[in-house]
DNA sequence: GGATGTGAAGTAGTTCACAGCC
DNA sequence: GGCTGTGAACTACTTCACATCC
């Protein structure tokens, strides 16, 4: 147990969040039973150009072959271990509304190694429903300890919700509302910004502009799609 | 009419992101009955440094007021302007488990101008019921023109939708399936992966990363929140 | 031959710091 | 006095291009 997991250097923001792309990507090969990718392929697959897939991936350590490329199952191990899929984490949700009871029904929402641990509501209709195999608790009741709270409840209500998390000891928010949060030093936040997102859009299909983050103006595949079944 | 709308240079990917943001703290601004905001109020509440805001909104014209900030009512003009808030625009939904319907039903999803026009699935139970006033129709009838669609569809048949939105005419898609999209050059998608938004936000929880684009690690504000009731 | 990994160049975005105006 | 708008510095990210290794 000397080096244990210092493989890897510091990753980037943006490397970090190509991750999760690149594993859904290798995890995909493997299903057709590729057992090598090159950066080309992976690429394309993920929407992203062949340089930065090197580059991104160097940063998990030296893993490609010369000449050949990834090797599926190694590479798809790295980055499960690059994004903690090996840790158990529990993951609360508040607000069951269809957002949230989309999120907790959803088969493909948590990553490997979370798991939903509590649901909570205020709606006396949905207090004590089941929701995805689990009972959705009065969030006056109290917030149970855990890694990560999704707050999928309405603006009015977001900011209280992110403090009773805070209080229950959680560190990170995912928050789905349209506010930004106050919260003390030591806690993420990521926004998810559902409204905002297709205002973005809106702008780039009015005024004509050009690639964005999340991969604009992509082009189609030269050849034929490649047919998934 | 001479110069109708050339007031405005061409603005960033980041900038135009930030936009719906300071939209929605200018409007709230006005809620409260301020008449003026400076960058750094703007700043706080959009979650963003005061430079940042002042660099961004000299995007849009010359709209502040040296000495004294931005009037609040001219800011949100210009801003409802930038994003189009006065163009009439046609949004379809495909897809209405609980996300769609979360969307559909959505007050704050749809932004001014945007109208949701039609809704489509593919589950007989579905079709034919109604969601927020709109009859949901038969994917298999076809898709009805207009300026962008939503996808709130299984991965596995995104491509599919995507595909018959594109051949109806539609030249932007948000997509929420975690899949990258094949689309012709000219046709602009904007991904929404919720999944990946929670792997990002775990791995700079078990990293111990910092300062993420969504905007991570966020300071509490030094007065006591403002309490809006 | 062919693909990786990486210095170096290029591009985009942020922050500083201050001149200019109210 | 105070705050905007912006050149200039800085930082982050991407892309090129090639030495390196299979």
């Amino acid at each position: 147990m000397s080096t244990p997991r210092a493989r890897q250097r510091r990753l980037s923001a943006a490397t970090v969040a190509r991750l999760p792309l690149y594993q859904r990507v290798v995890a995909d090969a493997a299903l057709r039973g590729e057992s090598v990718v090159d950066s080309t392929v992976l690429g394309t697959r993920a929407g992203v150009t062949p340089a930065t897939v090197r580059r991104d991936l160097a940063g998990l350590g030296t893993l490609g072959t010369r000449g050949t490329g990834y090797e599926v199952d190694l590479l798809g191990q790295r980055l499960a271990e690059a994004l903690g899929h090996d840790r158990r984490c529990d993951v609360v949700l508040v607000g069951l509304g269809h957002l949230g009871h989309a999120l907790a029904t959803s088969r493909t929402f948590l990553a490997p190694g979370a798991r939903l641990s509590a649901l909570y509501d205020v709606d006396p209709e949905v207090v004590g429903t089941t929701v995805g195999g689990l009972v959705v608790h009065d969030l006056a009741d109290g917030v149970e300890a855990a890694s990560v709270a999704v707050l999928a409840v309405p603006a009015g209500a977001a900011q209280d919700v992110a403090e009773r998390c805070v209080r229950a000891g959680i560190r990170a928010l995912l928050n789905f509302s349209p506010t930004v949060l106050r919260v003390p030093p030591g806690v993420a936040v990521q926004d998810v910004d559902l409204s905002t997102e297709l205002q973005i859009l809106l702008y780039h299909l009015h005024h004509g502009t050009g690639p964005l983050a999340g991969g604009l103006w992509r082009d189609l595949a030269p050849g034929a799609s490649d047919a998934l079944s």
